[in-house]
DNA sequence: GGGGTTTAGTAACGATCATTACGAAAATGA
DNA sequence: TCATTTTCGTAATGATCGTTACTAAACCCC
């Protein structure tokens, strides 16, 4: 019983969304989130909570929805077939939308008040999680012979994410698609050879 | 003629680049300020001015007295000594101290309130100054042999930085020296072979 | 069609933000 | 020693920050 709710909370997640992928955790206002949502304060504030609150529902809404090409480029092959794909969607996400550049996730890690050090730590163990994920890829791709036994799955899971997060600077720097793809190209002229080259 | 500054403002300067680097432009408050610089805030306001000239005057600073391993770089006699000098030098920028790590003129660019902008223009534009220097540099490589025909200066340009800036975000989240040397090292691997490599 | 329950919206909360009047203190020149 | 000039430090400015009482309206169940 009650009275029902009359915004759409989907919607406004994902107004909320955009608002915190533009200007990060710290740089997106109350005011902003209200105006963009179309809705009053308390209606945000009993729905979702408080700001940090509405912010990490947003950081997994922003995960599942848009960095969904990360677990599917797992799922490729080979090794450089996985990194290949996670340049590519990477560069597509950073660059996609002109109005939010960038990456949301890296939007807020950096720096910011005492305040934020909660949420810069959730960001960061996001990020680490993403990178352990491509370790263990990494790791199979060794087992399997598509990585030589040289070959280093920590330091190319550190070294893949380190390309992707300069991408991101650059792509909120207002680099082109094609720069970036550029740059992800030469970072995958390193990539080592397995013991076969698939066809 | 008239009363003596009793603070040195040189003290007050390091103490400001010290809250900048840590917290980024918004995430430092003047309150932080003045008590890093243990001087009152009026003091502050007619040594520097506001908020934002005090910023560009630390920005200035922080790369005259931290960054100073760029020039020194581009004046090593080959493309790959260039890069794998800048690299190095960033990786000791980034993690030598531990209570500000990442790179001050990287943790403002990414995101803000509106008001942050012209901070966020500034350091979007000092960091493209940096790549176009490593791109001129790149082309005289090339021009003397050092770097194949079929090299991309730009290309490698816009590489170097999205590896340094990515390695910034990570010393950012806490990774350590030898993580960092160990991405730069798989950095360095894709560098491309001049005519005669250098004994 | 009331009673109970949830939401919407106005308006305000205290805290902190960057910034600055203003008067006391200190130093120079005459 | 007096007048002038600059700095210091207290205290306050208006604005904005995130957050929340509180009242009126809308809904379901009995």
């Amino acid at each position: 019983m009650g009275r029902h709710r009359e915004f759409d909370v989907e919607k406004a997640l994902d107004a909320a969304l955009c608002v915190f992928w533009r200007k990060g955790y710290e740089g997106a206002s109350y005011a902003d989130l209200t105006e963009a949502a179309g809705v009053e304060r308390p209606a945000l504030y009993s729905a979702f909570g408080n700001k940090e609150a509405l912010f990490r529902k947003v950081l997994a809404r922003y995960y599942e929805r848009y960095v969904d090409y990360l677990p599917a480029a797992l799922q490729l092959p080979t090794a450089r077939e996985v990194a290949a794909r996670a340049l590519q969607g990477a560069i597509d996400l950073t660059t996609r939308y002109p109005e939010h550049t960038g990456c949301l996730a890296i939007q807020g890690v950096l720096a910011g008040s005492d305040e934020a050090e909660p949420v810069r730590q959730a960001l960061i163990e996001a990020r680490a999680e993403g990178e352990a994920q491509l370790r263990k890829r990494f790791e199979r791709a060794r087992a399997e012979g598509d990585l030589p036994e040289t070959a280093r799955p920590d330091t190319l899971a550190a070294f893949l994410m380190a390309v992707l997060h300069g991408m991101a600077v650059q792509a909120k720097a207002g680099f082109s698609r094609d720069t970036l793809e550029a740059v992800a190209e030469q970072a995958l002229a390193t990539w080592p050879a397995g013991k076969s080259t698939p066809s």
